[in-house]
RNA sequence: CGGGCCGUAGCGCAGUCUGGUAGCGCGAAUGGUUUGGGACCAUUAGGUCGCCGGUUCGAAUCCGGCCGGCCCGACCA
């Protein structure tokens, strides 16, 4: 290919609205432009990463067996009904509905297991047929609440939806392992940094889940790992060894206590000289959501750790929850807030604790009532015997549940995420196959998904320098660029076109750059788009001689012409 | 949806406080000179200052509403 054919667009200046350096790089070098928020339209050679992406993505899963189809992105709205899925979706309003000329509703998949689950029962009738495990690579659509950084979250971005349909778990399990092995490979070919973490599976449901993540300081998601162990977690599933707190000692009787103005944990501390944090109880009162109905729950957790929403939400099988308000809170306990606690809550409120509390004895805690707390709180005798669940946020120092040894944080970019779903969509969705007895059993699911459009700007996030992009070999949109800087001499035109046959012949993905563009600007348009490897023909082309890029590190040497195959192959690794 | 900020030429911005002929840099076009780090000179094109309404002799500028965008938060198969 030659540069001087294809649509390059590259900025001089970041663009006002990037904040992140993936963005920024790939906005200045137009390899996307933006056309609404979190919607874009991909460049010719950005198409040309992406397309490499996602064939390095095939082959992985084909050599797994999975087959690749393609689906349909509009959705009628009785499919996701039948799943139980479209009043959710609409409320939350992260799925683009529309209606046809009939008046239908229909919407644009954000997601496709209702979509596959309809196909693949269609289709299969006998455990005969199974297992089976299909994928496509396709746009999807939701309208995020914030679509940001780029094309990391995006309205409209492509993904990789793999589905596996099984007879029974231990298929399951197989499939599962099969993805995973897939998944390492594919993110190994591409040259990425990342881990594998353990995943809350969330509101989709099901079992397993894990989250491959590529570690960058602009990732959305935090991730607690051990270097000793391997445990590596997002922190909203993560654990830890529970901190040392002092013990309560015997059992002592209540007492109750004025304590005006005294809200916080901190303030108590200072209040009650000898009451540190480990030895009170914080009561948070929650208003959490059910499909059906809202409830105000009051949370209990030892005064020096912190909840953790998301396992709160498992706990309690609900769809969200929130923080009350101090109006719901003096509604809920008849005091201000800061003095909730379990001594003298109402019947109707629903009481949990968190793990660390289990057996604690003499509490410091609130009771309900404005400018009081109470001493010596022994739960079961002085109020009610919550229900223990682990609701407990892991933080950094923390000791690894393995090894002991404290859990390291880092931010990572979520690329893949694999989950063991279960049956929990065939089962609503009635997808069954006829099993060894002639039964109808549901299908046993997993699904799998790896974002095509966000895994090249990940890669971007963690391989740039103050130039611009630097590729990985495997998703450059070129290998490598043969560029003459002064396309109107002839010697250098002639060595430029011979070098650039000379690798295509090599099978090196090879453009040339005849643009014609002085040689600075040359220089650092070619240094931004970030090929791996820069064969620059210049003043020396007359001898034969040509300069030679390494983009990574930026490693510049000088070499004859007849040397340039052989050294641009083992810059290429080959 | 809450908090903060921004919409002026293709891109990046100034001008808005204090109302009075719409500017700068980059980019683009044409001609010429150039060709090793985003070249130089000359000429040119390009804007109903996001939209609607109000105040005023007069609005990019003041007031109100709406739309769009960015950041923080909540949210996120």
């Amino acid at each position: 290919m030659r540069l001087s054919q294809i649509l390059i667009s590259t900025l001089r200046e970041d663009p006002a609205d990037a904040e992140i350096p993936s963005h920024k790089l790939l906005a200045r070098a137009g390899l996307v432009v933006k056309i609404a928020a979190g919607v874009y339209t991909f460049a010719p050679l950005m198409w040309r990463v992406v397309k490499k992406f996602a064939q390095i993505v095939r082959e992985e899963l084909d050599r797994e067996g999975a087959n690749e189809v393609m689906l349909p992105i509009i959705h009628p709205k009785e499919l996701w009904v039948s799943s139980g899925r479209w009043d959710r979706y609409v409320t939350d309003g992260i799925m683009f509905t529309l209606k046809d000329r009939k008046g239908s509703e229909m919407c644009l998949g954000p997601t496709h297991e209702e979509v596959m689950t309809a196909y693949v029962n269609a289709q299969v009738n006998s455990y005969k047929q199974l297992p089976v495990n299909c994928y496509q690579i396709q746009d999807k659509f939701r309208d995020e609440i914030r679509p940001r950084f780029g094309l990391m979250r995006g309205r409209e971005f492509i993904m990789m939806d793999a589905y596996s349909f099984d007879a029974d778990p231990k298929g399951l399990d197989v499939a599962y392992q099969k993805m995973h092995s897939a998944y390492c490979r594919i993110f190994d070919r591409c040259g990425l940094q990342y881990t594998v973490v353990q995943a809350d599976s969330g509101a989709i449901g099901g079992a397993g889940s894990e989250e491959f993540m590529v570690i960058a300081d602009s990732g959305e998601d935090a991730i607690l790992h051990c270097k000793e162990s391997g445990y590596a977690a997002n922190v909203e599933k993560a654990t830890s060894r529970l901190p040392d707190a002092p013990p309560g000692g015997d059992v002592r009787p209540l007492s109750k206590h004025s304590t005006p103005d005294v809200r916080t944990v901190a303030q108590l501390e200072a209040f009650f000289p000898g009451w540190v944090a480990g030895r009170m109880a914080k009561t948070l009162l929650y208003k959490a959501t059910w499909k059906d109905k809202d409830e105000v729950v009051a949370v209990m957790m030892r005064g020096d750790l912190e909840i953790n929403e998301v396992k709160l939400v498992n706990a309690l099988d609900c769809l969200a929850v929130r923080l009350c308000t101090d109006e719901e809170i003096q509604a809920t306990t008849g005091a201000e807030t800061g003095f909730a606690g379990p001594v003298g809550l109402r019947e109707q409120v629903r009481l949990l604790a968190d793990e660390s509390l289990r057996g604690r004895t003499n509490l410091l805690t609130g009771c309900n009532q404005s400018g009081y707390h109470c001493l010596d709180v022994n739960l079961g005798r002085d109020c009610r015997m919550p229900s223990f669940h682990d609701l407990r946020l892991a933080r950094a120092g923390e000791g690894c549940p393995i090894s002991g040894k404290p859990l390291q944080l880092a931010r990572g970019i979520e690329v893949g995420h694999i989950f063991k779903l279960g049956i929990k969509y065939s089962k609503a969705m009635g997808a069954t196959f006829m099993d060894q007895g002639g039964k109808p059993v549901p299908f046993v699911m997993g699904c799998y998904g790896i974002g095509v459009s966000r895994t090249p700007a990940a890669a971007v996030e963690q391989s740039f320098d103050e130039k611009g992009i630097v590729w990985p070999v495997a998703i450059a949109p070129f290998e490598c660029v043969v560029a003459m800087l002064d396309p109107k001499r002839p010697e250098q035109q002639a060595l430029a076109e011979k070098l650039y046959a000379e690798l295509q012949a090599a099978g090196v993905d090879v453009c040339l750059d005849d643009r014609a563009l002085s040689p600075g600007a040359k220089f650092k348009d070619n240094e931004l788009l970030g090929f791996p490897v820069q064969v620059f023909v210049g003043r020396k082309a007359a001898e034969g001689g040509v300069e030679f890029l390494v983009r990574k590190g930026m490693v510049k040497s000088e070499c004859a012409a007849g040397e340039v195959k052989a050294k641009v192959l083992a810059a290429l690794g080959r």
